[in-house]
DNA sequence: TTGTATGCGTTATCAT
DNA sequence: ATGATAACGCATACAA
């Protein structure tokens, strides 16, 4: 059955199309005055045909999607769900649709998922823009998009402050790490370590740099051995874990790039005899939701994801608004969270 | 700036908007001829003004949208994503868009949202649909799209055979939980708790089905004290556990209805001082990723969400192409993974 | 208070 | 080999 049009309800009450616009979109509390009569009658033959407005023909019209679009690196990552329900929410809450794409590293089609972002013409774009820095065509596309005045907000680390014009959400974990570091260093640790799983290159960079910085504070070398460089998945982590630990001089404390590896380290620890935190102090990012209900409970670092999602959008909708405002930068600090699996050094 | 339209193309290659259109969609291979010259003009102008095609002014004239909804309960849990991953992936392969809502039971926009998805002109929608059973509204919206044969494909349990006119992907643990059941009876345990944390009334009914029947060809009582419904959250499992565990006879093994709660279950039983497997079996649901590296390795029931999302949509490109195939149900076994958390009864 | 006419950017059907 | 033109469904300025 072909669906009902504006002109099929408006033959159906005999008015005309314009008519059934201006009852459809209410604008009878604004300007245009219908009468209860007329409004009634077509009310009814809305109801009849199931009559559902063309959101296609809307935009086209009106020359906006109501859509809003979402980039993010790894859906593999409890943290970038916190972030996509609160885009997801704040965005509902303003009738805006998401457009969601997980642009992972191993994803060869970068260029083209954001680049059909463009093509959809969506109202603004939402991203962690890691995957820009090493994607010439996404570059392009994104320049592409900010010469047309698509807003685009950003959700990034404050270092990485590359120059895009763009509204941004800043939230790293470099002052947070600094207070991780300063934690050990109180308990005594003096070998820490680093399970550097990382997707995409300078992604989590917040967090090495502060952690090279609070060892030099402290008159500690930077032991490159201490600093494993791995993959983005548990299995990688499992296995960096491992690797550190049986090395000749194995650390007393290990950070983990974020809360996931960390479980997995977790694994590894456990599988070497050791216990956490008596043998080994272990600390995540992130704060995923069942972090404190690990055994032992995770200390970690905490971003909010759900809160830095409704803040970019809200961010968005007022660059919508206003497209002229002065750029804005909000900064959503993170928290240190300390639980169970820290403790003084061996 | 103002995007380029193809009549700017057009203009600065000095040919018309029809010709424009056909070097663009390559209708060259097809049955219309562009003479090499016209053709290089063309794409040069499109390089040169950045041209990209509108995909609303597209959508309106060719009737599709190149967009699937994707409807998920929860998007907190993580065997919903692994769900919507494969969805995204087999989605973008065609060249398709995901439109994601996340209709938890909270929300009362649920209707709103499915019927937004409407107003959308979707050109399928992929869904967990248990959040239909309990929404007329919900309902109406449903029978309206597919009054307008829209493609749906629902991911649900067998059992709950509504007769909804869609195509399925069937998985439910109705068997893998009579085989986790004669897995834990054989070992000894009498006594099998179950923590009903459920979202939605209905959904996990598969579970609690076979959990009964299971006792019952056992010649077991099906004790109501073992059984705790409580909400969908780790807190709410949390406390669950900790009630059934406190209660005047515990049980010596618990199920609990996804692999989320049995974290939080774990945590619960060591806050009393129980040690898995030993004083007592765990079993989850999902096998989510990390389930493999918890401390004991859980054992629990696996779906692969991911498999799920990518043959839901395989269904849904398959009646797109033939909206009057015959109505397909495609069943995926879910498997019963052995690992550490069950154990000889005490 | 309501109807008429026009255009949004495309594509497909005719002509030429 | 290319161009003119008519839809697609809607919203709005303007006319009546």
């Amino acid at each position: 059955m072909k669906r009902p049009t504006q002109a099929d309800v408006a033959q159906l009450a005999g008015v005309s199309r314009a008519t059934v616009s201006y009852v459809v979109n209410d604008q009878t509390g604004g300007r245009v005055p219908i009468s209860e009569e007329t409004r009634r009658r077509v009310l009814d033959a809305v109801a009849e045909l199931d009559y559902v407005p063309d959101a296609r023909a809307q935009a086209l019209r009106s020359g906006d999607t109501k859509t809003i679009g979402l980039i993010i690196p790894d859906i593999h990552n409890p943290h970038f769900w916190e972030i996509a329900d609160g885009v997801e929410q704040e965005a509902a809450a303003a009738g805006y649709h998401i457009l969601l794409s997980s642009i992972s590293p191993e994803n060869r089609h970068a260029e083209e998922i954001f680049k059909n972002l463009s093509h959809r013409r969506i109202d603004g774009l939402v991203m962690v823009p890691s995957f820009i820095y090493h994607s010439a065509e996404a570059q392009k596309t994104l320049e592409y998009l900010l010469k047309r005045k698509v807003p685009i907000v950003g959700m990034m680390a404050e270092y990485g402050d590359s120059d895009y014009k763009i509204d941004r959400v800043i939230s790293d974990y470099r002052d947070a790490t600094t207070e991780v570091m300063n934690h050990l260093l109180t308990l005594g640790h003096r070998r820490i370590g680093l399970i550097f799983g990382i997707a995409v290159p300078d992604l989590g960079n917040d967090r090495l740099l502060a952690y090279q910085d609070s060892l030099e504070a402290a008159g500690l070398p930077v032991d490159p051995e201490l600093i494993v460089e791995c993959g983005p998945t548990m299995e990688d982590g499992y296995h960096a874990t491992r690797q550190l630990l049986e090395s000749a001089s194995p650390p007393t404390a290990l950070l983990t790039i974020n809360d996931l590896l960390a479980i997995s380290a977790l694994r590894a620890i456990r599988d070497l005899n050791l216990n956490v935190p008596q043998d080994i102090s272990l600390v995540g990012y992130d704060n995923i939701p069942l972090a404190k209900y690990l055994v032992p409970r995770l200390t970690t670092a905490s971003k909010d994801g759900g809160k830095m999602g409704r803040e970019a959008v809200r961010l968005l909708l007022a660059r919508l608004q206003d497209p002229d405002r002065p750029r804005q930068k909000i900064r959503l600090p993170a928290r240190l969270i300390l639980r169970e699996s820290t403790g003084p050094a061996p």
